[in-house]
DNA sequence: TGCATTATGTTGCATATCGAACAGACGAAA
DNA sequence: TTTCGTCTGTTCGATATGCAACATAATGCA
């Protein structure tokens, strides 16, 4: 049983808002590659997560894949879909395995579409992977690669709670847009620096303050972008 | 005196909406460089762009900068901070001089939370953008500084209908995220094969078809995005 | 235990772009 | 016409990363 407070914008509804959604939704597990949406393709169901993460990934006509926004606990997977009927470019998946909530897509938007409170919350969430991707795309052109595996580790690691991330170095070749062998170079560097520690798929964070160090700045504009969503609304939904 | 279907968000709402905005908004010219939100801010005013281009721009700290979003007469600038109270890390400016209806922040936000229509309508348009957005992310980790350049030149093309544009090479870099001297060497290689012509300042597109094959598809994409933009609601304010 | 699979290490060359500097060219203003 | 500021051309070394290939090491399955 997934409590109802384990998506975050789930728990920053009021509770009729809730549990409205909560008397739709199945739990479902999660599990490594889920898809929980395609690119150019109205999705069937939206996906509260309640644990591990999914990545919201671009893909160029080449087949190179570089991630564009990261979902947590926080969110929800095809909220873009909401705003319209533009068709998402992107696809999206998960990452680290977890749970989730799975609604009909046409449910969450008779929500989205009917309640302030849900389309308050939802657009904050919205609002908050828009402007971390402001930023994302800027740092995806300008730092270089070990600055961006900091980064990215990080940023995983607030959704986790976690300090070891089970991914490989393909994986992360393919979220950061690099090469592999790039990959192995600048995670490599971070190993003998003392601030992670890796082998066969598993990452685990050992040192996260230097790790912060690390990390261009984009870590910190979009922590705090994350560090206040729902922060206005009402936890626990007393509203 | 600017037509009130001179801008495609409010042409596409019904007329008791667009009155309802166009009573609380006020005509003004854009020059060139006018800023029309910094970042971190609640911005003052929003404008409905009736001519010129506005660009939103990531700015990194080493003061780097890249475009992210781009905004012609289909567009409003100041749309991402309806969302919520997340504070917007880039900022915008009119990237090639133009008109546009200042209206204040709070009485669009008004009329966004108060109209089904005027909701509808400004998400569609925060979609494109958002859309877009995660394209262009992509585009700018991969995509050459020549493929970018042309897709650019014919994004802009694409909302001002002219194919002369005043843009320094010195801009163009801020655009792309490029050094000056990069977007010479690509600007002349476009120029030697005949696709653009240009000289202090002043940019001519030439072959639009050609240009297009020397763009990244990353402006098709964009551009299926922007085509489709308000293609639902019924244009005219008929509703 | 052995074997196939998968993950990682490593190397080497190619190259786009950076970063910085300087020179020339154009145009507007005096 | 001269001057000055701006825009563009060009060079050149430095470098991060791409791209490809192969070697090694760990894991799990048969």
């Amino acid at each position: 049983m997934i409590s109802s407070q384990a998506n975050l914008f789930l728990a920053s509804l009021s509770s009729k808002n809730r549990d409205f959604l909560l008397e739709r939704s199945t739990p479902v597990t999660l599990p490594l590659r889920t898809v929980l949406y395609n690119a150019e393709e109205v999705p069937s169901h939206a996906y509260f997560i309640t644990s591990g993460i999914a990545s919201v990934v671009s893909t160029m006509s080449s087949g190179a894949t570089a991630e564009v926004g990261i979902i947590g606990r926080e969110g929800i997977a095809g909220s873009l879909q909401l705003l319209g009927p533009g068709l998402v470019p992107t696809h999206c998946f998960m990452q680290l395995d977890g749970t989730g909530l799975k609604i009909p897509f046409s449910e969450l938007k008779k929500a989205f579409r009917s309640s302030e409170d849900v389309r308050d919350r939802a657009n904050e969430f919205i609002q908050e992977q828009v402007l971390s991707l402001s930023q994302l795309a800027g740092c995806n052109r300008f730092h270089e690669a070990e600055e961006r595996l900091a980064r990215w580790l990080l940023m995983v690691q607030d959704r986790t709670q976690s300090d070891v991330l089970n991914l490989t170095q393909e994986f992360l070749a393919m979220m950061l847009g690099a090469q592999r062998s790039t990959v192995t170079l600048v995670a490599g560097s971070l190993q003998r620096s003392g601030l992670i520690e890796y082998q066969r798929g598993r990452v685990k964070i050992l040192n996260r303050e230097n790790l912060e160090a690390a990390a261009c700045d984009c870590y910190q504009v979009t922590k705090h972008l994350y560090a206040n969503l729902y922060k206005q609304s009402t936890p626990g939904g007393r509203k």
